[in-house]
DNA sequence: CTATCATTTAGAGAATCATCTAACCAGGAG
DNA sequence: CTCCTGGTTAGATGATTCTCTAAATGATAG
């Protein structure tokens, strides 16, 4: 039946504010090598990864990835922490979920 | 180890290829506009909506929500059909459920 | 202190994007 | 057929955005 109807974004209208906040953590993640960054920061071991093991996957210069980095931490979806030499980042999971939980269906039958 | 630690994303660092395609599914949705006419129609009772439904709620010119429809449709969110006079769109479960499963955790299983 | 490596900031140029106006296609009413 | 309404297409324009080079900041080594 309809134990999952629908994404909480099909379940009703969402308001002006609510989409232009919501919009502008989507544009964090709509480019592909954000896309990337996050998925290496996320998937590397201890959960976090210095810029140096970034940097050599792309054919980008250092600011560039500097610049995507930035991105993304004013988007909440990373956060980066120095310790000596180098910059480490690690993902914000509960702001890496919130983007996920928009467009899933819900297993839990809402009021409908 | 714990693959039910974290999001898809974080399982495994994405490829390149993977990367551009879904940032270009990303890229659709990251638009206050489009996530409200996303919302709009799916919320829309019946499941779908018609164009003259959706206009009035925003500020814009229609060319400009035509314009808006048509990259969500062909990002393949939405699909739209003519009946008579007007033309209806409807939400593509599946599609829209893609852009939240990269960014959901599995700690549940859902049934896709 | 100076040199050097890692990262960020600043600024510029090319490409993309959101929006508009004007013009065009499709159906229904008279 | 002609007119009107609903919706899309075609360009044009101003604003973002991605990328680079040059320069600045921070930390360690000699």
């Amino acid at each position: 039946m309809g134990s999952q109807c629908c994404a909480p974004i099909a379940a009703e209208p969402i308001g002006e504010a609510e989409a232009a906040e919501l919009a502008a953590l989507f544009k964090a993640v709509a480019d592909p090598v954000r896309l990337r960054l996050l998925s290496m920061i996320g998937a590397h071991e201890g959960g976090e990864a210095c810029v140096c093991d970034l940097t050599g996957a792309f054919d980008l210069t250092a600011p560039t990835i500097s610049h995507h980095l930035k991105i993304l931490r004013t988007a909440g979806l990373i956060d980066g922490e120095r310790r000596g030499t180098w910059v480490y980042y690690r993902l914000i999971p509960e702001r890496v979920a919130k983007i996920g939980r928009l467009f899933t269906p819900m297993t839990e039958p809402a009021t409908v």
